[in-house]
DNA sequence: AATGAATGAGGTTTCATTCAT
DNA sequence: GATGAATGAAACCTCATTCAT
């Protein structure tokens, strides 16, 4: 399943239908979507929608793979971009906040609908591990070029790294005046790279 | 309503059953558990559940009202008990951490369930806030004693920290194989204080 | 079962349920009486209407019984009062408004609940039918009296009479101003004898 | 909505449904009956009633509409048929009687559920307003004619004769031999107008 | 006798999915 | 391919009735 727009009839109705089902999925929740619902918003009858996909679930699963392509290639790509581990960890962050601000529907069920339901957990596991993995090389790349410590938990920092991201966004999704969340990196990337404390006096 | 199981009938059968539902919430997800699963786990008929609570929504505010305040007493005793503002923040952390690997099934339904359910938003907005202030607290603190740097973001930190538990959390909820959640705490505190850059050279 | 009253246990309480119940159900309608409320209405607990009734339709049969007899013995009492026929129907009018205007309750269980509970059908029949040899003795004193006209059908003049009375009470009950109903009987006892045709103007 | 089956996805399938509804009411009571027997009777799922009806209480609804306006349309043209009032009188009488007679179903439901059930009470005063307008109109003209007398209220005419119609129908409805109902509406008319007392002496 | 917590059958309603057109 | 009416399983919830106290 190369891309499963390929396979469908009609590659326009697919993205269509995805983007549709999407919307509703963030707006009411995957459980409260109905098909209905999502052939109403997508512009088709009921029934085409099972010609592109095998059922609900298979909606948001076509998603996750659509999606995550996508995304993790800008990731990809951004990362690769920069010249050293910082600017590299920066590129990321960056990039990260904007794809999701970009499209606040994803950004929505990626946080929400994600985490809750049991059926995509192994496919959610996946997409931590790429990014997991990426932030893995940039901690590598950081060390050898000493400007991260050494002695870090690798497993710690992608979690204290993607957790913070995650929150970030969470955060604006449910704040009620709208700022803009890319401008926010530079902070987050301090707070990484300095932590909280307090810079030790220079001794002598 | 200090206690709402003072309002049963039978306050024995009300925890039966709260910690049934938490179970097969965390098991199943809230929209795939049913009433009448929740009663089975219970041992119970479909319809007592309903002479302890309004409905299927209820029991999961019932629940939310119930632990949290439990969990946040102890976090706040916690923060307490910290002679200093590092020692503060670690007792947090330590205590976030041991609460939510005691009770697992809880720690599904708040990492899970909280976020998904549009329902519930607003009791959750109110739950964050909570850890919000706690840490606002610790690190306005940390900054009089000076071990937290002036500059800061609050706002930010809190995310940073806050968001960064919840990843190791969940990374624990889903990890095959089962190790100490608790001792991560001084790992993650030396993150947040140090950040993940190398000391600068010291010069002499 | 001469007075199912004596049967019970306690007559009081007997009492007190029925007249709970047929409050109840003149508000809410049979079928969405509750026996909760009922027994709430009667201020005792759900399983003490059991002492006392069989089952919820046994409340509605017992009721039938008791305020049958009640208002019967009223009816046949007035009429027997009467010297003639057309006193006997007046007074039998009178009692009848009078009685139903006296407890609200009653008459909107007679006049709703009566005829749309299938189960019932066979003892409305009974009422119907007591109420019509009443009518019927009056009629044939009328002919012999000459104050009625031989040849009537005098089944149709029992169900004119009992239909306009019933038609006076349904109106009253649905008005939105209360007036007084048995005020009216003058009026339709008029209608009766002497119907809505002009009187032919008396020839030679 | 002139006729609320023009909206129906298939107006014979919204027929069959109504009738068969109807037909079930009118056997079982409406709160006896089950969508479920409504649905066997119709001969479709129960899920496909909800498709041409709200809810169960919907579907009276729209038999009320449905019949009403039919059998009000019948009643109307058959009274404009008339001459003069008696004449005008005897046509409605005899089409009430007829239509009635004509649909049983219809009739239970009409004379049972109608008044039973506080949902429709507003409905259901219009109808007897439609009604009351025939009948007002009809007496006025007869008292133009001379043939009604005048000083008549009115409004109790109108309870008079809807009151006699209704129990005359009632008793039909419930007899165990099967009658003529329609042979009735002569008797009747003379009833109303000339009352049941003897006429007077002829004197000299 | 009186209670009222517990029961569980059964009702209404929703909605993912199918399939004849 | 596209449709959308029809399906019926299954969910939630109510409430008459029972029975241990």
């Amino acid at each position: 399943m190369a891309d499963p727009a390929q396979n469908s009839v009609n590659p326009d109705k697919y993205h269509r239908i995805l983007e549709a089902a999407i919307g509703v999925f963030a707006e009411q929740g995957f459980f409260n979507a109905t098909v209905s619902k999502i052939a109403r918003a997508a512009g088709v009858a009921d029934g085409t929608i099972y010609l592109y996909f095998k059922n609900k679930n298979d909606i948001l699963l076509h998603f996750f793979n659509y999606k995550t392509k996508e995304v993790f290639g800008t990731f990809r790509h951004e990362v690769d971009k920069g010249d050293n581990a910082r600017e590299k960890l920066r590129n990321l962050i960056k990039a990260h906040l904007r794809e999701f601000q970009k499209d606040r529907n994803m950004a929505v069920v990626f946080q929400a609908e994600a985490r809750q339901i049991r059926y995509f957990e192994v496919y959610i596991k996946d997409l931590t591990n790429m990014y997991f993995d990426l932030v893995g090389e940039i901690v590598v790349q950081g060390q050898e070029e000493s400007v991260f410590r050494r002695g870090l938990d690798p497993s710690l920092v992608k979690r204290f790294i993607l957790g913070t991201v995650d929150e970030v966004i969470n955060t604006w999704l449910h704040a009620a005046r709208k700022y803009d969340l890319e401008a926010q990196a530079d902070a987050i990337v301090d707070l990484f790279v300095n932590g909280i404390g307090a810079t030790p006096p220079v001794k002598e």
